[in-house]
DNA sequence: ATGGTTGGACCCCAA
């Protein structure tokens, strides 16, 4: 069986129901993984995303901000969110298939504008957040063998993951104290990094353009933040992943595209 | 060097 498993930051599901819409009638993916869905459980709008196909819908969210979802077509098993650090912030959530391999839903945080812990909060959660990840994915792989790490991560970790490497090197998303981090998770357990799986390191590769361009085509300025990573027992099954930078320009476009892998499992 | 836009809540915050 050929699965599509999509991530996607939708940057609120409710103002964003027509493109999910098109989306997925346009890439079929069959497991759907949303981050920055904006919206508290009790207002989910569950009915409107089993209209789509998507028979199992499970979501953890809060008023405003954050929130995460997992909108399957195939049954998934022993859902589950957790907290990296603590905090009462809803950005994770993950379900087993039914062969056992597990996915795993992050929404990092993106932290903040001065990219110094000292000088800002969010920037400090941020790494202490991948820190965490970073012992999490050292621990989990003792248990599970096959496992899907995917969302936005918030961290552009290559070269021509930016549209400019010397002029983001001092940017949150791109700073070598991020880009290390993003580096030692991917090390824990020889992560493979589906997107560039693909395609060369050489070449620019963006899944969010700034909604702060007047032309995000022609200005270009994009950044890889969004990212589907497999443990290399699963690279068998590995059949193509690819960015849907086109949605960016349909009407009122989140300002992330999706990301879709396709696993032959 | 600065400001540009969007969403969701509330009269501003986070991205």
């Amino acid at each position: 069986m050929t699965l599509r498993i999509a991530t996607y930051n939708i940057n609120s599901i409710r103002i964003r129901l027509p493109i999910l819409k098109r989306i997925v009638k346009e890439a079929k993916p069959d497991i759907l993984c949303l981050q920055e869905t904006k919206v508290e459980d009790a207002l989910f709008p569950v009915e409107e995303i089993k209209k789509l196909g998507f028979q199992y819908v499970y979501f953890t969210g809060q008023k405003s901000y954050n929130g995460v979802a997992i909108l399957s077509r195939v049954p998934l098993y022993d859902v589950t969110s957790m907290n990296l650090v603590d905090s009462d912030h809803k950005r994770h959530i993950s379900a087993k298939l039914k062969d056992g391999t597990e996915i795993h839903n992050f929404y990092m945080p993106a932290g903040g504008d001065i990219p110094d812990r000292l000088l800002n909060d969010k920037f400090d959660f941020k790494l202490r957040s991948f820190d965490a990840l970073v012992e999490w994915s050292k621990a989990a792989h003792k248990k599970k063998k096959r496992m899907i790490l995917l969302g936005d991560l918030n961290i552009a970790p290559l070269e021509h993951d930016v549209w400019s490497h010397k002029q983001l090197l001092n940017v949150v998303s791109h700073t070598p104290v991020e880009t290390d981090l993003l580096n030692r998770l991917q090390k824990t357990l020889d992560w493979v990094d589906t997107s560039r799986h693909f395609v060369p390191h050489s070449e620019k590769l963006y899944s969010w353009w700034s909604y702060r361009n007047q032309d995000w085509q022609k200005s270009n300025r994009g950044r890889r933040l969004d990212h589907i990573w497999i443990t290399p027992e699963l690279l068998p099954s590995l059949k193509s992943s690819v960015i849907l930078r086109e949605t960016r320009g349909w009407e009122s476009p989140s300002d992330h595209v999706p990301v879709i892998t396709e696993l032959e499992i």
